[in-house]
DNA sequence: TCCATTATTAGACGGAGTCTAAGTTCGGTG
DNA sequence: CACCGAACTTAGACTCCGTCTAATAATGGA
């Protein structure tokens, strides 16, 4: 890695966790981006650079991490079945999370400019994982990959939402798996 | 309804049909809150009176629509399983969507700033059925209902997604029915 | 050492969204 | 009909987000 990328990422990280710093004190809508500039010794310019705006700054992942979730993507064997890998893809970026997501969940409780984004931590890896299917799947119906893809995310929701405060991260992965079990059954095939 | 209230509608179907027409013409970032106010006959404020955000003018349904959603809702026979009501609801409410969804799609694939907005024309809906599903499982397991109800906007989402421009609005309504039923299934029921 | 490329910066700008204080319209009451 | 309080509208000022430009500084290779 060159020196140049090197001082990319140490700059984006300076950023971020100034950033994140800064609105677990105050609160989000209560930071300016010049704050947070200011706290990361750059230029107002130069957070546009590397965010493309306020929230992203909350939502974006780390540049390396996407190398763990494209490594995951191409661990699965080409003969599985694309509910059955959607759900162990799902499980292994979600275990990654264990650091960000209690911060990101207070954050959006304190906040409602965050609280009423619909975005979240999988933004970047939604992308990735689209395109992954898309090749995946190449030639088969796309109706039924796009569907399973939406409804693993939907899975994903349903375990985030419900989370309740005082539980810990290990149950939710916990409640995720049993979420992505019950949609792949068909909620037909279960309740009622 | 008195006349206050019906002056009120009528503003806001003033601002908001002035709004789509300049959308539609000029495309939605070249149009500012203040040119809609104008071409409206209010003032900026006003706007801001009638619409959280400039975003809010494409995605809010009209206030009697609320009245049909809400009667879908109560028509469901109580004893009915819970995902039959979510795919009958869900059918219903997108009937009703014929003369904006095409325009709605078209300003999402003119404007970036739409395209990449999670928002979409159910929002209200979606909070009020929350609001019926919440209710109506009260005493059940919250997961399953919380499940179920996600999975059916997955549903939805898909048959949106997979919309080609040139389908007609029938036959997205078509593909809605198959995309519920496949996910009452449950994905790994029919693929692979 | 020099040079092309790339990153950073200040500063100005337009527009979104909030707020306040003043004006206007409605609906009920005497 | 005249009045009053409540609800609605408005101008205008303000903050901050996000974009852009043109100038400066740092990097890595020749």
């Amino acid at each position: 890695m060159s020196l140049r990328e090197q001082k990319k990422l140490a700059a984006w990280r300076a950023i971020r966790s100034a950033a994140l710093r800064l609105f677990d004190q105050r609160g989000y809508e209560a930071v300016s981006v010049e704050q947070i500039a200011a706290a990361a010794n750059v230029s107002r310019a130069t957070f546009f650079n590397y965010f493309a705006s306020k929230e992203a700054v909350v939502f974006d992942q780390d540049p390396q991490e996407r190398d763990h979730w494209r490594a995951l993507m191409n661990a699965r064997p080409a003969d599985e079945p694309l509910w059955d890998a959607l759900t162990a893809i799902m499980i292994g970026f979600n275990e990654r999370l264990a650091d960000r997501m209690p911060l990101q969940r207070r954050l959006k409780a304190q906040s409602p400019a965050l609280a009423q984004s619909t975005q979240d931590l999988g933004e970047q890896f939604r992308t990735d994982l689209r395109d992954w299917v898309a090749t995946r799947t190449d030639g088969t119906d796309p109706l039924t990959a796009t569907l399973q893809f939406n409804l693993a995310f939907a899975a994903v929701s349903t375990a985030y939402q419900t989370w309740p405060a005082d539980e810990s991260f290990d149950q939710y992965l916990q409640r995720l798996r049993r979420c992505l079990a019950q949609a792949g059954a068909g909620p037909a095939a279960k309740a009622n």
